[in-house]
RNA sequence: GGUCCCAUCGUCUAGCGGUUAGGACACCGGCCUUUCACGUCGGUAACAGGGGUUCAAGUCCCCUUGGGAUCACCA
């Protein structure tokens, strides 16, 4: 048993994506194998983009690829007197400051920095004033050390170091008194004694600030670990032209959670030679030191012959369950009639890569308005029954002819 | 542009100073099979480039090139 604590903290923006699936994967794991805490926290500090619906959908996906939490699910909304609290207190110890200066100033240094080929960083106006200006609305800057490096030794990428004088003041609280994502993610982790952060790599940028606040606010700093991204064909970040990205999208399509959990993990991860591994194998073979730091392209066709491995190996009873649904998508129930289900979700098995090739094939067994193959039937079909299939065929009003010719 | 990161077959990867550079997906052939599929046997295919270090470099160091991330009162 250990003591590690880690967490999975998506903004409810959109659907669970592969990405994220992913991340939540690696940090239950680690949390399943080492016998730690996996804790889910909803970081909905954007109140504006976030919604209800995406809260459900994040829940649905990691039901669905079977990732239990521990802990929570925690809201960052319901902790918005914590975040108020630790501002004061950096306030008061000289750690942060209000700055008066108004997003359209900020904007205008910003543009005019970058025009003459200088740094767009904060430059400091508000930093030292002395005393409020009452009624004039501002932010809190963390005042951040303008020398020094800050450093962390990376679990996936090894040790990453960052000159302090790169990093400006971060606002730690918006004008309209709502604490920012930097902020939040840090005094979350800290008081949720979060031991060792998984996490997207588009992160790393963050940390160096993120520490400096650990540090401040006097909490021990985590350990990182940033998993690389996932990128389409093209090498671009995976996104929605690239194919599905929701996890959820993958059930529909008649993906099993398994497939997509052996897959996700492979992603990234691996452990020799071995390509499939069950449930229990990874938590027992999992480790965060073994992800590799590169980023990786995510492959349809692999994570097809997965689903189909894990079809032809699957549970008849089990897959006639999860089938149930495509079926009547197709019109048919097999509960009113029909051969039991599990008999035929065997005769399908070795040729169904997804449970909607696996439905469109036990339209055979349920139904008869259906028409077979013409070259197929022509081929196979005794010569003295394909006069009754073209009957049949012409009373249905489909008529591809069947000539004798064809046939061997 | 600044900062940070990355770099083995088309793709996912093994490799942790000495290998005919291995496996998997995909692809191409053979076998099996009255179709398809499954299975099985085999094949094509990679260390980005250049300098070092070393008896020896895919493995260590530097540079170049290429790719990515990030520079918000988003997370």
């Amino acid at each position: 048993m250990s003591n590690i604590r880690l967490r999975f903290a998506p903004s409810p923006t959109g659907y669970l994506h592969v990405g994220g699936a992913r991340t939540a994967l690696f940090n239950w794991l680690l949390a399943r194998k080492l016998g730690g805490t996996f804790i889910l926290r909803i970081e909905d500090t954007d109140v504006a983009r976030s919604t209800e619906e995406s809260v459900n959908a994040i829940f649905e996906g990691m039901r669905w690829l079977g990732l239990d939490w521990d802990e929570g699910p925690f809201f960052q909304t319901e902790r918005f007197p914590l975040y108020a609290e630790f501002v004061e207190k950096l306030l008061k110890d000289g750690k942060a400051y209000k700055c008066y200066c108004s997003a359209e100033e900020l904007e205008a240094k910003r543009e005019s920095a970058l025009r003459e080929g200088r740094k767009p960083k904060y430059d400091g106006t508000c930093r030292n004033l002395t005393g409020d200006i009452p009624g004039k609305p501002f932010v809190v800057r963390y005042k951040a050390p303008t020398d020094g490096i800050t450093a962390f030794d990376d679990l996936i990428k090894g040790r990453i170091s960052f000159n302090n004088e790169e990093l400006d003041d971060l606002i730690i609280q918006r004008s309209d008194g709502t604490p920012t994502y930097n902020f939040t993610v840090v005094i979350d982790d800290a008081t949720m004694g979060i031991t060792t952060v998984i996490r997207g790599d588009d992160h790393v940028n963050n940390t160096p600030r993120q520490i400096l606040l650990y540090e401040a606010l006097g909490y021990p700093v985590p350990r990182f670990a940033h998993v690389p991204m996932i990128l389409g064909a093209d090498k671009t970040r995976l996104s929605k032209r690239h194919g599905a990205t929701s996890v959820m999208a993958y059930r529909d399509m008649g993906y099993l959670p398994e497939a997509m959990v052996n897959y996700l993990v492979r992603l990234g991860w691996s452990h020799g030679d071995e390509e499939i591994f069950s449930r229990d194998e990874l938590v027992e073979k999992f480790s965060i030191e073994a992800v590799g730091k590169s980023a990786g392209v995510f492959n349809p066709d692999k994570l097809l012959w997965l689903n189909h491995h894990y079809i032809k190996d699957g549970d008849p009873e089990r897959l006639g369950e999860l089938l149930v649904p495509f079926l009547k998508e197709r019109g048919v129930d097999p509960a009113v009639g029909g051969p039991a289900l599990s008999s035929v979700v065997k005769t399908l098995q070795e040729r169904s890569r997804t449970l909607i090739e696996m439905a469109d094939g036990a339209l055979f067994f349920y139904r008869d308005d259906f028409a077979y193959d013409p070259e197929a039937a022509a081929k196979f079909l005794k010569p003295e029954v394909v006069p009754l299939y073209e009957a049949l065929l012409d009373h249905l009003g489909k008529a591809p002819s069947l000539t004798h010719e064809s046939v061997e």
